[in-house]
Parts: structure tokens; sequence; C-alpha cells
DNA sequence: ATATTCATGTAACAAGTTACATGATTAG
DNA sequence: CTAATCATGTAACTTGTTACATGAATAT
């Protein structure tokens, strides 16, 4: 029933197929929620059960048939009842963070290669996320844009997303600088 | 295996019972993993059996017994595989975020609300979180600390969820001003 | 008096992950 | 010519969540 409202959050945007949200949903635009395809795929299925979305199919001659998903008043109906409600604590669940935590018990520069490596990937999320950022705000400033856009709700997720990996960023290069002072200390 | 691992990083602090562990995952003071005591029951009878962990038993006359669970030298080697391979993505799944991204379809009044009760929780957590890192650096400068202490591991991961917190609170103010401001426009 | 803390667990169910399957198309 | 993209799904398995159960001790 979580993954859903993230669907359902999704689909807010505008029709799309399960194709679709399972990129966004892949770890990759959408900072608010993870899930795989075949999440994606099995939710659809039970929504459409539940009345909550409803599908076109498109024809294609040179692609396999696409099935565009967008959300019925009885959709609209469930997100209301669910921004009523008090939302669940947020969960993080981060393996690198755990290694990090092991790092004295264990081997230094293994954690510091993770480090590495996933510092790369939080620099080339954040340029798209900017880029996006730039794109929504086209050349408004924030002010402006909060008064006069037609949605706000996704710039404001987006904004977290870009903090987010802000701090993953500084944090990454913090345990560097703390592993490299270490290092020289058991030297 | 994943919420092994992390058991076993917590146990690295030395001995505890499922009891304590519990109250550690409970989105309290570790911000590297969330559980259920339920769930780390059910995993440490399971490491038990693989020989990660094992467990003495505490004769208590005015309270349950319990079991003490400490890290076998298999589960330090078990720790050493896992920080020698790529951690996977981190996982968020927040569902605050979800209701701000649909701020704009349901109700505004609702997901205000939602977030100055978060912005309170998140408040609360800062205390603790900074209180327990003057008490680990104690006096000590942080590259000090870096050269001198037992274990850095638990100090950078408690690092992060300063940061995250940090990051909450200010995002909850600018989306409380974004809201304000949506607000006045739409009257 | 009542709620919270200590301390453990079982059982049922919901959600998430991994592996497999298909098959054409287009970009490098 | 190889990899990635488009587009959907099924099946098996592993995790995570919720509900229930017990029962004394201590804090409000």
């Amino acid at each position: 029933m979580a993954l859903r409202n993230a669907i359902l959050a999704s689909l807010g945007n505008g029709e799309s197929s399960g194709y679709d949200l399972a990129k966004k949903f892949s770890g990759g635009v959408a900072n608010l929620w993870t899930a795989t395809s075949q999440q994606i795929y099995r939710e659809l299925e039970r929504m459409e059960n539940d009345g909550l979305v409803e599908a076109r199919t498109i024809e294609q001659t040179r692609r396999p048939n696409k099935r565009l998903f967008s959300v019925t008043e009885q959709g609209f109906e469930a997100m209301r009842e669910f921004v009523a409600s008090e939302p669940k604590p947020y969960a993080v669940r981060s393996e690198l963070l755990v290694q990090v935590e092991m790092v004295d018990l264990t081997n230094l520069t293994d954690v510091r290669r993770n480090i590495e490596a996933f510092r790369e990937q939080v620099l080339s999320k954040l340029k798209l996320y900017r880029a996006r950022r730039e794109q929504i705000l086209h050349g408004r400033s924030e002010a402006e844009f909060y008064a006069d856009a037609k949605r706000i709700g996704p710039f404001l997720t987006l904004k977290r997303g870009i903090e987010l990996e802000e701090g993953n960023s500084a944090w990454c290069d913090e345990v560097l600088e703390a592993l490299d002072i270490r290092g020289r200390a058991l030297r």
C-alpha cells in the first residue's frame, strides 16, 4: 500500500507506462522511492483491479504495444486520504554506511575504494538533478515559481534530492580525509 | 543477507541482546539501517545457526533472562568479505516525500501539518545525535580524533546522520515557506 | 491506576528482489 | 557486431511488517 501511493504521485504528472515508471523508480530520477520494474508491473495490475488507475493500450508496429496508465477519480480520492494520514517514518538502507561503520574491524582500503566509487555516482546524479531544477525554474526565482507554477510538489521533492546528494558528496570528502589521517596515524 | 551485515556492524561495538539491537534499529540511534525487533530476533537465530554470532545467557532474577550476542571469528570473516564487495545503491523510502509530491493534487493544509510534525521529530533527533557526537569527540578536534581513536567508523556514520537531519530540517523550513507563498498566491 | 520498559518470541501476511523469458530496434 | 533501449511479464524466493502472546518491574 506504500508503493501504490508513490505510483499515484508519479502518475499525477501525466499518464505513463509501466516501463516509464520503472525507469523513474530504479534509483534514478525520483528520489522519493525506489522499486524494481517487477514490483511496478505487479502493483499496477492490482491498482487497475482496485479501480485506482486505468490503462489505454497504444498499438505500436515496431515496438511491443504499451499500456499507458492514468489516475482515476477513485485514485485521486485515495491520494487525498493518504495525504490526510500520518506518514510512516522514512527508512534508509545503505550498505555503504554499514561498510563504513565496520571500517575499523575490516579493511581500510576496501572501504576507501567503495567511497570513491560512490562519490562518482553521487556527482553524476547531482548534475542531472541540477539540470532538471533549472529546466523547471525556467529562469524564474523560487518565490516566483512557488506563486506561479502549475505544480510545486515535484520541485520540492527534487530539492530534497539535490540536498541529499550534496550531503552525500560532502560526506564522501570528509570520510576520505578522515581515512587519510587515519592511514597516516596507523602507519 | 543485508540486515545481517548491519547487525554484525552493530555487534562490533560489543556484545548486546536482541532487545538492545532492536532499540538501535527502530529508526533511533543507528541512522544506517532500520529494522523491527521481529526481524532482528529472526536474523540473530539464523546467524547463530550459521556460526556468525554466539550467545551467552545472562540469568536474571527480576527480569526475563537475556542472551548477549557477540561476533565469532567466522563473523569477522563475513564482515571482511562484505566490505570487499560492492555495496548496493542505497534505498530511501519516505512517505512524507510522496505526500509532498502530491501536494498540488490534494490538500495543502494536510501536507503542511505533516511537515510540521516531521520537523519536530527531526529537531529532537538532531539534539540526540549532536550530544552523542560531543560525547564521542570528548573535547578533541576531529583530526585528533581520527588519528587517536580506537574506532572511527561509528563516528563517521553518525556524522552522516547529523547532516541528513540538518538537511531534513532546512528542507522543512523551505517547504513551509513555499507553501506559505503558494497559499497567498492561490487566495 | 496506568503506561512504559525490559525481554523474548510465533505466525501470518505484505513487500521487495532475483532469475528467467521474449524479441525487435537502434545507437555506438 | 555488440550493447543498450523499448516493453512486457511469470515464478520463486527473501525480506520486512503487523498482530498476537507473556509477564514482572518500575516510573508517572
